[in-house]
DNA sequence: GAGTTTGAAACT
DNA sequence: CAGTTTCAAACTC
């Protein structure tokens, strides 16, 4: 495997800041990244390293070469509409910090998440993105994504089809000969569509921008309502608003709750812990419903204090395959042996790992046996997160490379393939290997 | 469906 | 941070 990390650390300046000085608004909407910062190759943006459930696109900070800024890592409108700030409450905003904004969401890392092994974005190669929600007209905030002049579509739409193949639901989208992308969502009961329109209140008027017809819910329609934790730097992701919120992923089969005494405002409630409000529940006096948003805000903020990332996944979950992940905290089972849904585990259908505190475990591949749920066809002992890590870093190696060697990006795309063939190659030697007596 | 068991979340 | 309590889901009968 070649590359490493530290060869990596030469990310340049190459973003642009947009100069909203006049807009002093507060965050509308949208995921940032956690404080997760990763430094970036040459100035490319990359895929964030956070939780798998929310990675975002880094960029690197405008004022500190080779630094990610983390607070650039959100999306924000400029608008000081009523619509906006009724969406989200003030306490849990912050004023704004810096002008990037990204194309992200709650969406699966392309890797390992929890170390600096992100995936380079082949298809922003080195060129600019900006992306925002903008003041929109009477139906709300405009969600649009600026494509730097010259760029054609067609790296673009890679690019979409890259960042949606992160999103947990399948996404199908496409860049139409007139400029539509169409987005699917299975959440949604039908497509979303989005135009390409030109971008007047841009600077120097060269930018194109995707423009949605009903705006800001089709922002949510491409994200789960998860609540993103904040840290000492950077404010925190607002929940979405109840309209969306309740009526999100709700196609998604979720298992009504049955709270009784939590009024469905603490980590108790599986609806409240899944970040959706309880609907068709069987719950008694619930809170965590629009008739209640600013206790519900009150508790996610609450949640969120104790516990950053209580509303992450804690499955850091393999993107394909049968490989499920593992657990990112692991299971203190001390009596059902990992081998009953008590298990967070067990439930998840992976098996324990060192992180696992739990007793007498039998949720494991001991060689002969394999007792999980399903059983694992994949060698989880073999795919450990170091060696996710470690294709990464060489992934990522690849990509800088191409870069470094102004490879277009399809032929990126070809070394990067190549290098995850090779590093397929080498798990599968490492599987044989420990199957050997 | 009621009661019990279990382990995560919350609390001290 | 460890021990305890609370809670709701999983499980059993």
């Amino acid at each position: 495997m070649s590359g490493s990390m530290a060869e990596l650390d030469t990310a340049q300046n190459k973003l642009e800041y947009i100069d909203t000085d006049d807009h002093s608004s507060k965050d509308c909407g949208g995921f940032e990244n956690d404080s997760n910062a990763h430094r970036g190759p040459a100035g490319a943006p990359v895929w964030g390293a956070g939780a798998p459930s929310d990675a975002s696109l880094l960029v690197p900070h405008p004022h500190q070469p080779g630094m990610v800024d983390s607070l650039t890592l959100r999306f924000h409108c400029p608008c000081q509409s009523p619509q906006c700030q009724l969406t989200y409450p003030d306490f849990l905003l912050e004023p704004q910090a810096s002008q990037y904004q990204l194309f992200s969401g709650p969406v699966a890392a392309p890797a390992d998440s929890s170390h600096p092994s992100s995936a380079s974005a082949p298809w922003f190669a080195n060129e600019p993105i900006l992306c925002s929600m903008m003041p929109g007209d009477l139906h709300g905030p405009l969600f649009s994504i600026c494509v730097p002049p010259g760029m054609d579509h067609q790296p673009f739409q890679d690019g979409l089809t890259e960042f949606t193949s992160h999103i947990p639901q399948p996404v199908v989208c496409n860049v139409s000969a007139d400029g539509q992308v169409v987005l699917v969502n299975p959440c949604e009961p039908g497509p979303v569509f989005m135009t390409m329109t030109s971008a007047p209140t841009h600077r120097d008027n060269d930018v194109s921008v995707l423009r949605t017809p009903s705006q800001l819910p089709q922002y949510h329609k491409t994200a789960c309502p998860l609540y993103e934790s904040r840290d000492q730097t950077t404010s925190m992701q607002p929940p979405p608003p109840p309209a969306q919120t309740a009526g999100t992923c709700q196609s998604k089969s979720r298992k009504p709750c049955h709270c009784t005494r939590s009024q469905c405002l603490k980590l108790y409630c599986e609806c409240f812990a899944n970040g959706v409000m309880c609907s068709d529940c069987d719950c008694s006096n619930c809170h965590n419903n629009a008739e209640h948003e600013t206790k519900r805000l009150k508790a996610i903020k609450s949640c969120l204090g104790r516990n950053p990332d209580a509303f992450r996944s804690k499955i850091a979950a393999g993107k394909s395959g049968e490989v499920k992940g593992w657990h990112n905290k692991g299971c203190n089972c001390k009596r059902s042996g990992c081998l009953k849904n008590y298990c967070e585990c067990y439930e998840a259908n992976i098996m324990c790992t060192s992180s696992c505190k739990c007793v007498d475990c039998r949720n494991y591949d001991d060689g002969s046996e394999m007792h999980s749920k399903e059983k694992n066809k994949w060698p989880v002992s073999v795919i450990t997160p170091a060696v996710v890590e470690a294709v990464c870093s060489c992934l990522l190696a690849q990509a800088e490379e191409a870069e470094r060697e102004a490879h277009s990006p399809r032929r990126a795309e070809h070394m990067v393939l190549d290098e995850f063939g090779h590093c397929l190659t080498q798990i599968v030697k490492a599987m044989f290997k420990d199957n050997t007596p």
